[in-house]
DNA sequence: ACATTATCATACTGGACAGTCTAGTATTAA
DNA sequence: TTAATACTAGACTGTCCAGTATGATAATGT
């Protein structure tokens, strides 16, 4: 059997080409033709690759799925638990309002009726980890007895619901004008000023032991 | 000058044929044709009037959200804030995890970059304005003396945000399961418990006074 | 009554685009 | 070396669809 492999270089320009074409201009008003053009290979190399339009699109919103960094933990590393919450939002809170998670989150959200399954699984790699990487953060800083939360998953989801709940939908519907950066930081201050007078208990417990 | 005005009900035909199709299908994936046949008209009427798929997709959208009912308002009523609160956090959360309204929402998001000013219009008659009602009737209950709230607007934001929060994006999403009508209860319950650690202060005013 | 215009019915145009085909060149496993 | 396969280049097919054209009929304001 002689068999040549394909070209991972080529299979990769595509698949990048086709992240930037996608969330775009949508999944209609991107033609495979822009995709060959974008990177830089003909159509027919395309289809050797991806045998259909929607097989591409499938399988590049996967690959950004599986692209996407895995948030720091950040529990018992000293300091203020105020200012681990503070961080840790920040970081979620510009992430998920990022224009280019907003533009995948928009293309994803219009092919819900196509791509059922696709959004379930952007819906798990995507909010319900971060969510699931949160909680645990929560644990841990119960386990250490920074906090003593009853039941860090709602109080995660408490949280980071807080922390989108003024902006996101603003920011998916690109709402005019955006919130600047001094914006989201405040709204970020308040969510963790609200956070701690629902779960920070006593006031004495708000600084983190070292062990 | 003679002029003979067009047909009331075949526009509104045309513009509910839309309604049902645009929705469903979203906005490529709906043809003038389709959307004639459900109107029982013929094309050309339907470009009578409307001059565009264009013209036709953004009356559409904003027909939709002038038709929007307005929120009724409970203030002063009597019976317990918790139950008021409950109450109106329910029909609010019911109202935007309908099936029809998660529908125009991604139907919205997916246009976003092609039209702006309908998002922008769509987050004011609608987001918006339930915001701005809940927040007066925030208002007016400070006013009677039974909360007494420094910022009504913020907590009006957080107290929609929590109650968003838990589900809609997973709803917008398509995400399974679907939470259930008792989720749903069990989430505005708990949104309500927090509003009133947060916001309700002393116990003894949470009962409302008739004046 | 009459002219104007809405509506119907249907055919047509022009363009976009998914996917295929052909034919030649380059690469690489055996 | 050689046979298979990737890739290039570009033409081609078939379909879908927005929007127009034609030509006839029906309604209506004057």
């Amino acid at each position: 059997m002689k068999k040549r492999s394909k070209d991972e270089t080529k299979n990769t320009a595509i698949l990048q080409a086709a992240m930037k074409l996608f969330p775009k201009n949508g999944y209609a008003a991107t033609s495979m033709d822009a995709i060959a053009v974008a990177a830089k290979v003909t159509k027919q190399t395309v289809y050797g690759h991806f045998k259909s339009k929607d097989e591409l699109f499938t399988r590049m919103i996967i690959a950004l799925c599986e692209s996407q960094p895995p948030q720091k933990k950040t529990a018992g590393t000293g300091g203020k638990i105020e200012d681990a919450l503070y961080e840790a939002g920040l970081n979620f809170l510009n992430f998920v309002t990022s224009a280019e998670c907003l533009a995948v989150t928009r293309l994803v959200i219009s092919e819900v009726a196509r791509h059922p399954k696709l959004a379930q699984r952007y819906y798990e790699d995507g909010t319900q980890r971060l969510l699931n990487v949160f909680a645990a953060f929560l644990k841990e800083e119960n386990r250490l007895g920074v906090l003593s939360i009853p039941d860090p998953d709602s109080a995660a989801s408490c949280f980071l619901a807080q922390l989108k709940g003024k902006y996101y939908l603003r920011m998916v519907l690109g709402i005019k004008p955006a919130p600047t950066a001094k914006d989201k930081e405040q709204n970020v201050r308040e969510t963790v000023a609200i956070f701690l007078r629902l779960y920070g208990g006593d006031d004495a417990l708000h600084t983190r032991s070292k062990l």
